[in-house]
DNA sequence: GACGATGTTGGCAC
DNA sequence: GGTGCCAACATCGT
């Protein structure tokens, strides 16, 4: 679910209304979700106040008055800001409560591959990314694709570029016309540039359309997004390119299942 | 009921 | 540095 453009669209559904909260209290229910001492993470949240949320690649970074809280949604992650906590808002699946000066803060996670962590300073394993995407300049872009990887695999490298994953990744290649395959080496000055631009185009695109709502996707206020209806080959197998009418094909690539039009996309 | 696939990441072997 | 395989977990489709 939440690759870059779901994780901007929750950001931006709950950082208006975060910053300057105060975090009472939490409680935490996973092991995997927030690894440690689940009481001392919430007893170091105690009394907080929330400077600011951004985002990062597909972290969410939320500021406190002392040290920072990174939020990663995993595949199954959620955000969900609550007015008031009534009966039958949590469920076996809500991992985080946060209880704020204002409304609550609920934390979802049915597979637990999402992270709640606090750190002093900025995080490790935010610092190990990549560029943005979106703001990257060209010639930077160009310089990092001399290497010897496959397209589809560098762009789902989070140190290569941060916040692509498996569906903007078939998507901008599609945009692009590069067959996931290819050796980014390989790439010609135009054809990187196609794929720079494409890249850009579809995530802007799926931020203004709120994101790709897959199976249950929704940003903080229980929004879907609509850019799945804009997908042109992630879960279009067999079904005709838009471009040319040939079936889309599925394969494994880098072990994750990669969609592309065997005519549209050439190595 | 079993099996495989699913938006992510990290560790391991090679 | 690169790839392939497996792992974490729950759910859904075949």
């Amino acid at each position: 679910m939440p690759e870059l453009p779901e994780v901007e669209t929750v950001v931006r559904s709950v950082a208006a209304h975060l910053a300057g909260r105060t975090i009472v209290s939490s409680r935490f229910t996973s092991r995997f979700v927030t690894p440690g001492s689940r009481a001392r993470l919430a007893q170091r949240l105690a009394g907080r106040r929330i400077e600011s949320v951004k985002r990062r690649g597909k972290f969410i970074i939320i500021a406190l008055d002392q040290g920072t809280l990174t939020v990663h949604l995993g595949m199954t992650g959620k955000l969900l800001l609550e007015k008031l906590l009534v009966d039958g808002e949590t469920t076996e699946h809500t991992h985080g409560v946060f209880t704020l000066d204002d409304g609550m803060l609920l934390y979802h996670d049915p597979r637990q591959f999402g992270r709640i962590e606090w750190s002093p300073g900025a995080p490790p394993r935010v610092a190990r990314l990549g560029p943005e995407p979106l703001e990257i300049s060209f010639d930077e872009f160009r310089a990092r694709l001399r290497r010897k990887a496959g397209i589809k695999a560098l762009l789902l490298n989070q140190a290569f570029l941060a916040g692509l994953g498996n569906i903007y990744a078939d998507e901008s290649l599609f945009a692009a016309g590069i067959h996931p395959l290819t050796h980014a080496s390989k790439l010609t000055d135009a054809r990187a540039q196609k794929l720079y631009q494409a890249i850009r185009g579809v995530l802007t695109h799926a931020i203004q359309l709120g994101g790709s709502s897959i199976s249950d996707y929704v940003n903080a206020q229980g929004e879907r997004g609509w850019f799945q209806a804009e997908h042109r080959v992630y879960g279009r197998q067999g079904q005709p390119c838009a471009n040319c009418g040939r079936p889309i094909r599925k394969i494994l690539v880098a072990q994750r299942g990669t969609h592309y039009c065997p005519r549209c996309q050439k190595k």
